[in-house]
DNA sequence: TCACGGAATATTTTT
DNA sequence: TATTCCGTGA
């Protein structure tokens, strides 16, 4: 006899969709149509019928996601729900080869690249290969990560990346392959793995070595992977050599919500899952529980302009609602404007903040808007954008205590070293050169007369501390006490980034080992901007939500704005000058964000904006919602 | 060799 | 908006 009463609560598909527990599932879930629902109750189902819950391991997006699932599949049953192995494919990658890496050559204390960490090695690299500046239009070091990123993830050569999306480089495949090889010697050999690493190595050792296979397969009997949709075929790998033995693996996912693409995933991964594991079951979520027909009706002939047809058509049974709106503003001022007028009135009539969110396709496409939120008082929270762990003031003290932890990162190093007065690029390189190369003690630097007190007072800091100290946020203090005097140098802005400081060591107090904050902090950086992060501990909950679309997956909303509905930026100028791959992944995109909204769904966009790039003047609407007949979507 | 100021530059999207 | 680039002077 079961607790929960399965049958009732769930809907005839997602009820089959829980109770088919042995062999592979393959749920193909529309938006709204309960996924998470589907997910949480079987991890329940599976507790309930006696199956040890660290046995079950569940793969999702984020780990927040996760959190979030087994939270609620706590409520439905009871705690033995914490108990799920949960995270992403790139945390249980890091978890794999802190246990296994010895097996393919690496320390177990290999060292986590991050993406600005990447591009500063790849930088280094390139002077290395390139003392004399390379001619104009040499791709720069972020452009030239990303290339190396979509090498690793779609396992193909630079010159046919290059050839693929970056033809204007073309001219320069030798020195860039160059630069690659020597990127991927000086990884394994300085014992550092970057984001594609950690998924490319667990790949390569699950294939291997059968016996390190064996032994981290046997301890999920059941798998379940969320958002299927948006893994590459490194994950589809791991997922299939994890589950070989029993099969008892569910992908859920929606083919028409991929929209990582960029990333290296492949949305036809998951109609591909059949072929992996025979045998699979395919089940199919189409009743939408999240919006009103009409915005289904628009988002339903939105998705059908794809050239390629997606399996299934949404429905719903709720009874009413209005048509989304598409509205036209002379500038990105009227824009803002409206947004906030039309918040007001909401907010007037009863409708929380938090219930209302402002989608876009990139994260500046909201600066002016913040602007106007701000005058008006609006609280908000913006999500995706500029990063907290990516500004320059947190990474600095990240470095300084990675430096601690790891003697021979090169990278933190030299990012320390610059840091002092009278130090600059050569004083640097020369003095990591003797730390690291050398392995010379801290004792016997000579510093020059310009940079000696600053290099006493690192001294100082480094002999005051110990890495192997449980009370991680001492070490986060000490350092923030020694960086202070630079922050205020270095920055005019200072008040405000010493918050975020603080903010980082009040992160550090549930850690009682400086590595694993690190490694959470590089694998699952908060995905809040830094002014947010420092607001989120007092203001109130009540807030608007800013997002990108890609943030926003997985969410819902009563209202929700997306603004630049402009031909030129969503679908962006990039994505049309690829055209079909590029922008059928836009339109996915556009869905996504249409598919968020409950109750009520304006598109926005001004026109005569100046695009540098394009040369030319953009005052059309989004191609797909020109696409979409006025009896579905209203202009204004 | 380093510091500084002003200008260019980039902006998809994220683990 | 924030970082990065580049030239100049110390």
């Amino acid at each position: 006899m079961k607790i929960i009463d399965y049958q009732n609560d769930l809907n005839p598909a997602q009820y089959e969709a829980v109770a088919t527990t042995s062999g592979p599932v393959l749920v193909i879930a529309g938006a709204g149509s309960g996924k998470t629902r589907t997910l949480t109750y079987r991890v329940a189902y599976l507790v309930e019928s006696g199956v040890r819950p660290d046995s079950i391991l569940l793969l999702t997006f984020t780990r927040r996601a996760a959190e979030e699932m087994l939270r609620r599949a706590a409520l439905l049953l009871d705690n033995r729900c914490d108990d799920v192995a949960g995270g992403t494919f790139h945390s249980f990658s890091h978890q794999v080869l802190r246990r296994f890496a010895g097996r393919l050559g690496f320390s177990p204390r290999f060292l986590i690249l991050d993406r600005s960490d990447c591009e500063a090695l790849v930088e280094n690299i390139r002077k290395e290969i390139m003392p004399i500046k390379p001619v104009k239009g040499f791709p720069r070091k972020q452009t030239i990560a990303s290339i190396f990123s979509a090498c690793a993830n779609k396992g193909a050569s630079v010159e046919a990346i290059l050839a693929d999306e970056y033809s204007q480089f073309l001219s320069h495949a030798s020195a860039l392959t160059e630069i690659y090889h020597a990127y991927t010697v000086r990884k394994q050999t300085e014992n550092l793995m970057d984001f594609d690493d950690l998924l490319l190595h667990t790949r390569a050792l699950l294939a291997a070595d059968e016996q390190t296979r064996q032994a981290v397969a046997s301890r999920y009997e059941y798998i379940m992977v969320d958002e299927y949709q948006d893994t590459n075929t490194v994950q589809a790998d791991i997922l299939k050599m994890l589950g070989r033995d029993h099969a008892n693996v569910m992908a859920v996912g929606d083919d028409c919500q991929s929209i990582y693409a960029f990333r290296g995933a492949n949305f036809e991964n998951i109609m591909r899952f059949p072929d992996v594991f025979p045998g699979t079951k395919i089940i199919r979520l189409e009743q939408n529980y999240r919006s009103t027909q009409p915005i289904l009706s628009m988002t339903n002939q939105l998705v059908n302009q794809a050239r390629r047809k997606y399996s299934k058509t949404l429905f719903t049974e709720a009874q009413g609602g209005q048509a989304p709106y598409l509205v036209r503003f002379g500038d990105e001022k009227s824009q803002s404007a409206f947004v906030v007028d039309t918040i007001r009135e909401l907010t007037a009539k009863g409708v929380y903040l938090s219930e209302i969110a402002v989608l876009f396709r990139a994260g500046f496409h909201s600066f002016d808007l913040e602007v106007e939120l701000t005058k008006a008082r609006m609280p908000y929270i913006k999500m995706g954008g500029f990063k907290f762990m990516e500004s320059a003031h947190i990474k600095d003290v990240l470095a300084h205590l990675r430096a601690l932890a790891w003697p021979n990162d090169r990278l933190s190093w030299l990012r320390i070293l610059a840091l002092l007065d009278g130090v600059g690029p050569k004083t640097a390189q020369k003095t990591v050169h003797n730390l690291c190369n050398l392995g010379a003690d801290l004792n016997s630097i000579k510093p020059g007369a310009a940079w000696k007190e600053g290099w006493e007072r690192l001294k100082g800091l480094l002999k005051s501390i110990s890495p192997a100290s449980p009370m991680v946020s001492n070490l986060g203090k000490a350092v923030v006490e020694y960086y202070e005097p630079i922050l205020k140098e270095q920055f005019d802005n200072w008040p405000k980034r010493a918050r975020d400081l603080e903010q980082l060591v009040f992160m550090m107090e549930r850690y009682d080992s400086l590595e694993r904050f690190l490694a959470d902090v590089t694998l699952e950086p908060p995905n809040t901007s830094s002014q947010e992060q420092a607001l989120s501990v007092s203001s109130s909950n009540d807030r608007l939500v800013l997002s990108t679309v890609h943030s926003a997956k997985g969410l819902e909303w009563d209202t929700v704005f997306v603004i630049w509905a402009l031909d030129g930026r969503f679908p962006s100028q990039h994505a049309i000058s690829r055209r079909d791959e590029a922008l059928e992944e836009e339109l996915r995109l556009m869905y996504v964000a249409s598919t968020r909204a409950k109750k009520r769904l304006y598109f926005t966009y001004p026109t005569d904006v100046f695009d540098p790039i394009a040369g030319e003047f953009l005052h059309h609407p989004s191609r797909f919602l020109s696409a979409v007949d006025s009896g579905r979507l209203r202009r204004l």
